[in-house]
DNA sequence: CTGAAAGCGCTTACAG
DNA sequence: CTGAAAGCGCTTACAG
């Protein structure tokens, strides 16, 4: 009655063969085939059949099998950063939107949040013992160099992250220049010393080169910086007392933060310690995706997610279709700064 | 030299089949299946040989092949929702996280967002296209009928939404009782007259009913409940303006949101329009996952996202071990109300 | 403990 | 336009 799965009382149609829609439609295994993948013309009427009998069956074509009998599959697999950072969850959505929108059949694997680059490795075997037609790589962690053996074999376009490697396709955010971009506005807003949190390479390396950006940026400018280094990913404390500290000893009017998580906790931490802000200190944050951002008054930079999403699907989509058309490029895209209250001249 | 994929120079470690690597270790095929899969033992002096040649070929299984041949595969697919509500963003990865705590192997596919139903059917078969031995889904909009005629061959588990079907497994919310909480409170602090956004049915099931359970609770405290059928999905201003004249005309003293995307949206409104929040007006959300949202000051329900997650996954992983031993039930954790300024007697 | 062989459910030349 | 048959890369009884 369901109109699904009732040609077999009982049966899932999961457990229905393409064997038993050709038996049904009273023509070879061939024929149905040919139909499910519309390569080679088929008789009107014989398609009208086995229509009929796949409808009736509730047929759900094995992608497995088809996988291995056809060689390759069109499935694009996925490869994304843990949770830590919600600039990565918005990528994420937005590579799907493209990817879905540009007809390619996205398969997305997240590695475990702890310790990471071993987790991704892993995460990335999964994928490519999938057999995949082709592999996104959205994930700050994973090296370059663990890619390389599969390079020639399925194309890698990298999203999101920064890309080095002489051999795999980058479409990423300019973070040297968005770096600037945050330093030039502290540096114009009259501080003349600050202090730059700089997070581990290890743990992403996006925020490190955001934070070395800043860093050598204000001091081309000739403000004075202090470094500090931010060790657990996420939101944390350690360096937030240090800064407290050097802004009390007026040794910093400033502190610029790799991340609108970061500066956020900061924020409440600076509250709590009695540090007001842009008063006593100005703060900068960086990725401003989230909703409510303009109502927090966080100065931030945002980075173009959705462009770089959308270039990357194009990017996977041409090497889908002609590998050879495609020569290997790093796209970096800038962002925008996006003023608040929380910078502001120091008094 | 790089340790992997040197054993045949210039071919990539994805064309290396099990064939080959039984050649090189001098062993059949079976043999080193049975290494890989670890099921049946396999003298030492073998499994060295094997593992040598693995090493040295950097073999990759081709888990297409595998599930094939295996008949089922550890694949857990995870069927989820759209990007336009961070809270399904920040349940998706919690539940990625959960899921590789138990050793679940997880296949992601999120429809794309437009046509809602239709798209998330299309993924739903790529998933039961590839064969999962376990499905979890997270998306609040397919039809639990869908999901029906798979119920006998591939457990079901529904993670963060409503589920209602005798058949399938449900974790969730208890949005009844966390829309009673709110309205408890917005009826507690001395609000007579509000106004309750609600959701179409077909754009999310889960705001729907919030919506619905704010709406008539606060009736059942005697307040006078103004209900705006909010249409599009995410931030929109269509009822926001419906907010700001029930307000301005004294028709109500509070408007309930059911998300918190949304009540930013409207407090961003609110600004515009010179209605005061919460002297002319309160507000409260629904949601409390995002980071900052303290700072906002916005009141709302915290959903107990990490729980749900948590206990989905449990179930997952004790239906993959043995499904008869799992009776199905719907089990629905509560939230905590978030107190904010933005929720405040009425003036 | 190990090997030869059948079979998983498809696709695709190869013949008609 | 259609069918019979080989083959994709594995796993797993079935025999040793």
């Amino acid at each position: 009655m369901a109109g699904v799965g009732e040609g077999i009382p009982g049966a899932s149609p999961l457990g229905v063969r393409m064997d038993d829609v050709a038996a049904r439609a009273q023509v070879s295994r061939a024929t149905v085939s040919r139909v499910l993948m519309g390569t080679v013309p088929v008789s009107e009427k014989t398609r009208a059949k086995v229509h009929a009998a796949l409808r009736e069956l509730g047929y759900v074509p094995n992608m497995i099998a088809q996988g291995l009998a056809g060689g390759r599959s069109d499935l694009v697999g996925l490869l994304l950063r843990g949770p830590s950072n919600p600039a990565y969850g918005l990528l994420h959505s937005e590579i799907q939107i493209q990817a879905v929108r540009l007809g390619l059949q996205l398969i997305t694997v997240v590695p475990a949040p702890m310790e990471p680059s071993e987790a991704e490795f892993a995460a990335l075997r999964r994928l490519l013992g999938l057999r995949v037609g082709g592999l996104m790589v959205s994930t700050g962690v994973i090296r370059s160099t663990d890619l390389e053996p599969f390079l020639d074999t399925v194309p890698v376009v990298s999203v999101g992250r920064i890309e080095e490697h002489p051999g795999i396709y980058g479409v990423s955010y300019d973070e040297d220049t968005n770096a600037a971009i945050v330093a030039d506005r502290v540096a114009t807003a009259g501080h003349r010393a600050a202090a730059v949190v700089i997070t581990g390479s290890e743990l992403s390396t996006a925020e490190h080169r955001r934070g070395l950006g800043m860093a050598a940026h204000l001091e081309g400018r000739g403000v004075d910086v202090h470094r500090l280094e931010a060790s657990t990913f996420g939101t944390h404390t350690d360096c937030y007392d240090d800064v407290v500290a050097l802004s009390r000893e007026g040794r910093a009017t400033a502190a610029l933060f790799p991340s609108d998580i970061r500066a956020l906790g900061f924020l409440d931490h600076a509250d709590a310690a009695g540090v007001r802000v842009p008063e006593d200190l100005s703060v900068t944050g960086f990725d401003a995706i989230m909703p409510g951002l303009n109502r927090i008054g966080l100065a931030s930079l945002r980075i173009p997610v959705a462009r770089v999403a959308e270039r990357g699907a194009e990017v996977m989509k041409e090497m889908l279709r002609d590998r050879e058309s495609v020569p290997v490029r790093h796209e970096r895209f800038p962002g925008e700064f996006v003023p608040g209250r929380t910078l502001a001249a120091p008094r």
